[in-house]
DNA sequence: GATTGTTATATTGTTAACAATTTAATTGAC
DNA sequence: GTCAATTAAATTGTTAACAATATAACAATC
């Protein structure tokens, strides 16, 4: 059925690193990152990490110059972040939408896993690890309802929870989340999604 | 002022050839695209070629698979085009909004070069050349208004392009256009962004 | 002292070779 | 002939060296 589970490459391992990095702020705005330095850090040579940053570029979250290398993006202003919400949602929202009705028993097993890292995260308070299981948990159901949309998603909500981390009330997002799931539990897709807008903003 | 005119690298070159190639249907669905036959067509190594490769595969129309390459990603359900069109205006309506009080004489000036540059390739019924000027229309307003959200505001485009070709309609493609520039000449936004609703769709 | 020109260093851009993996072709057994 | 196992070819993944460009340090001029 699925056709594919392959390992990772290189490439798509220091990708994730790094926006787990630049998602908990651990680069300065505006600090160029050297090819060389991080490939030293991976111990790899420039090339996949050339293709990581060239990724996380397309992604929105680096900024890239001819011959300069990149920066970490300045952030969005507020307005724009606007926006980039408002897209998210719809895009989120439609995946609900289109998810809930096919959703398997499975599905609901692995989403529990899911919202379970988010709580031990949140218990733990580590703030990668909480950006990297919210974004883990709300992937799920878009990678599910429509994988075409996927890395359309990843740019959107990676800049948005850069921009701002309302992640530090780590409660808060336990409870949001939980309220989401049952609802998804119960095939709820109208409570799901409302749920769901009052998280995503 | 600006601080960069810069010289295009091979890669920037050739992630722009194919995306135009892609856009006006030049490649099967679901075919192989191979890095030696493109590096070779481009006269460079393979290097330059993943880059561009992974760069669209970001953007979404192309499909990476590890170890097998891309293919051109299958098309958009007319649901999932749907949403990416929402989006899309959702963002470009923002622009407009942000860049009409701001744009100078200047922009204005390149604005028409844009649209005379469209008209032309509409005349000339080019497929390629209508669908590369109608997008860097549309990306001028933007970048002026937020180069933030450009590479979000690109995959969009593209991908909505791709899916269904209202292009062909060349004639509609310029009345739409001019209504949208006149608009944008007479800074008044409610109409720019009125006749862009009805160009985008 | 500030500014320009020059040299040296650091960094990115590109290439070509090699390793790992996948795809295809071939062989062998039944 | 069909199917599986094996081998050969094609393709991608990674690396290290080299070329082109940008940054920094320094000297010379005014």
């Amino acid at each position: 059925m699925k056709p594919f589970p392959r390992r990772q490459s290189y490439r798509d391992s220091i990708t994730n690193v790094i926006r787990r990095d630049l998602m908990s702020g651990k680069f300065k705005c505006d600090e160029p990152m050297r090819e060389q330095k991080l490939a030293t850090r991976f111990g790899t040579s420039r090339g996949p990490v050339r293709d990581a940053l060239m990724q996380l570029t397309q992604e929105g979250v680096l900024e890239y110059q001819t011959n300069r290398g990149v920066r970490v993006s300045s952030l969005l202003t507020d307005e724009e972040r606007d926006v980039v919400v408002a897209m998210r949602l719809e895009l989120e929202k439609y995946c609900m939408k289109k998810f809930i009705p096919i959703a398997l028993k499975e599905d609901f097993e692995n989403i529990s896993v899911l919202l379970e890292r988010l709580k031990n995260a949140c218990e733990v308070a580590s703030l990668p690890e909480v950006a990297e299981s919210d974004l883990a948990l709300h992937r799920y159901w878009v990678a599910q309802a429509s994988p075409h949309l996927e890395s359309t998603w990843l740019g959107l909500s990676v800049r948005m929870i850069m921009k701002y981390s309302r992640l530090e009330n780590y409660d808060q997002a336990i409870k949001e989340h939980t309220r989401i799931v049952e609802a998804m539990n119960g095939r709820d897709i109208d409570k799901a999604i409302y749920y769901l807008g009052e998280n995503i903003l």
